[in-house]
DNA sequence: TGCGCGATTCTC
DNA sequence: AGAATCGCGCAT
């Protein structure tokens, strides 16, 4: 039987990496390596595609912009947490909150390498609401590698997908990261 | 306690 | 274009 072995993705993002702004951590976040660690030592990691960025009370996309619920509040926690919900009654989504306590933001993970879809990305990663709140790392089988982002010219700035209920000023805000065809290998 | 809706995806 | 599917958020 092999055991399955920590190699170049043991190193995780420090949680001063999440300590940033929202949009800054969603556009820093394409490139870097998801790693999944399941309970039998199965291992599935790939490079951070997609991502948006959920930002505080004003935002009127965001799940926290009416103020601290049962379902957000990981929201308004520390930085580096894993947020998970159900959407649709269908999908689990997942989210990594961003910035310091008491300030309600989160990116959410679109997209992975071969996987596109944040609905399909938690299905590939076999992510579910069990690690809700739990804190990237070894406990919650789920971190971002250190590494690299991907060069200024491969990123993609978008409106959020989804949220034309928050109005045209917030569904029209470019908060959504994409890895584009550009930049060469980096 | 009840009701409408959603940060999606799959099928027709 | 429409269904699946259920917890959340707001109204009663």
């Amino acid at each position: 039987m092999i055991r399955a072995a920590y190699t170049c993705s043991d190193k995780q993002l420090a949680t001063s990496f999440f300590a940033r702004s929202t949009v800054t951590v969603a556009r820093d976040l394409l490139g870097r390596r998801l790693v999944r660690c399941h309970g039998d030592g199965r291992m599935t990691e790939g490079m951070i595609t997609e991502t948006e960025a959920y930002d505080g009370f004003e935002d009127r996309a965001s799940h926290a912009h009416r103020g601290m619920t049962r379902r957000n509040a990981v929201m308004f926690g520390p930085p580096g947490v894993i947020y998970l919900y159900l959407c649709y009654g269908v999908h689990w989504l997942l989210n990594i909150t961003t910035r310091e306590e008491g300030y309600p933001t989160a990116v959410l993970i679109r997209g992975m390498e071969g996987v596109s879809g944040p609905g399909r990305l938690t299905k590939h990663l076999e992510l579910s609401g069990e690690e809700n709140t739990l804190p990237l790392g070894r406990t919650a089988g789920l971190w971002v590698a250190a590494g690299n982002p991907v060069p200024e010219a491969s990123v993609a700035r978008s409106a959020r997908v989804g949220v034309d209920y928050a109005g045209p000023e917030w569904s029209r805000m470019p908060w959504r990261f994409q890895v584009s065809g550009g930049g060469g290998a980096g």
